[in-house]
DNA sequence: GAGTAATACTTGAGTACTCAAATATCACTC
DNA sequence: GAGTGATATTTGAGTACTCAAGTATTACTC
């Protein structure tokens, strides 16, 4: 039983934190009746320009696949959190945008959200949390 | 669009970079026949006294529900990778041990997995991956 | 030692995805 | 401008889980 290199233990325990911490979010973020993954997808809807982006960009940016997507925006659709619109000079896209009801829902999740981010992370000091941002961002 | 604090973008980047490294994972492991889930099955078995561990202590070192433990095991006992143990201290627990096989089989994608941990670390430094582990066990 | 509560696990039903195939449109070449 | 291939999205079928309820066993209390 030898021991594990820390590239191989880095994967395994992170593999742990991402499921405890999507546990947890979820949990936070269910009494605004949304799921983590809805809340990613109004972050980058909201970053955006125009609060606008295609289905396959947000596919990316929130690490799942383009089906994954149509059949998440579907029910957000449906009560109004974003709107589909048309390409006019593409026709094979189809634009989601980030509704006013959509801003006000972003607005009122991300106090639970940051609020259960600085909970989580509780542990880390300001320094900290920056060398671990800046650790991180670099292994994409 | 104000910015958000460190705490929730490093949640949001956690989430991304899960994602991208289990898909990863995963594709390496299939040459295998096996998951990333299955591998850490194996992972905390192997490291465990007489490779032996109980569901619940499985379930909540891989971070999957206990039920989730119940049908990941079946079809690996199936193949004799894993064999199921009676407690004769306490007839509720049925106890998972690894088997040859499956120490063999351990053995064999420790290798895929650890080729794809460095790869996907590869941007790191010894001694920024060592910080890294550190802060990131910090967390919890 | 009977009754109640707690624990370990399994099962049924549902959810949140995935991949591969289908459809529609666009871009490129001749 | 017809044909071919690439791209964006949706759909059908399957997978890997989840939660809540059910079963079996143990531990606790009187």
């Amino acid at each position: 039983m030898t021991q594990s290199p820390p590239s191989s233990t880095y994967l395994i325990q992170h593999a742990l934190l991402a499921s405890r911490m999507t546990k947890t979010v979820d949990g936070q973020l269910s009494v605004h009746g949304i799921s983590f993954t809805e809340y990613l997808i109004m972050y980058h809807l909201n970053g955006a320009p125009s609060q606008t982006m295609r289905r396959i960009e947000l596919a990316e940016h929130v690490g799942i696949s383009a089906s994954g997507v149509t059949r998440l925006i579907a029910p957000m659709e449906k009560i109004k959190i974003v709107e589909k619109e048309a390409n006019p000079r593409d026709a094979r896209q189809s634009l989601v945008k980030l509704s006013k009801t959509g801003q006000r829902l972003f607005t009122e999740s991300t106090v639970s959200f940051e609020h259960c981010a600085n909970e989580l992370l509780r542990n880390l000091s300001e320094n900290q949390l920056e060398k671990l941002l800046e650790l991180s961002a670099r292994i994409s």
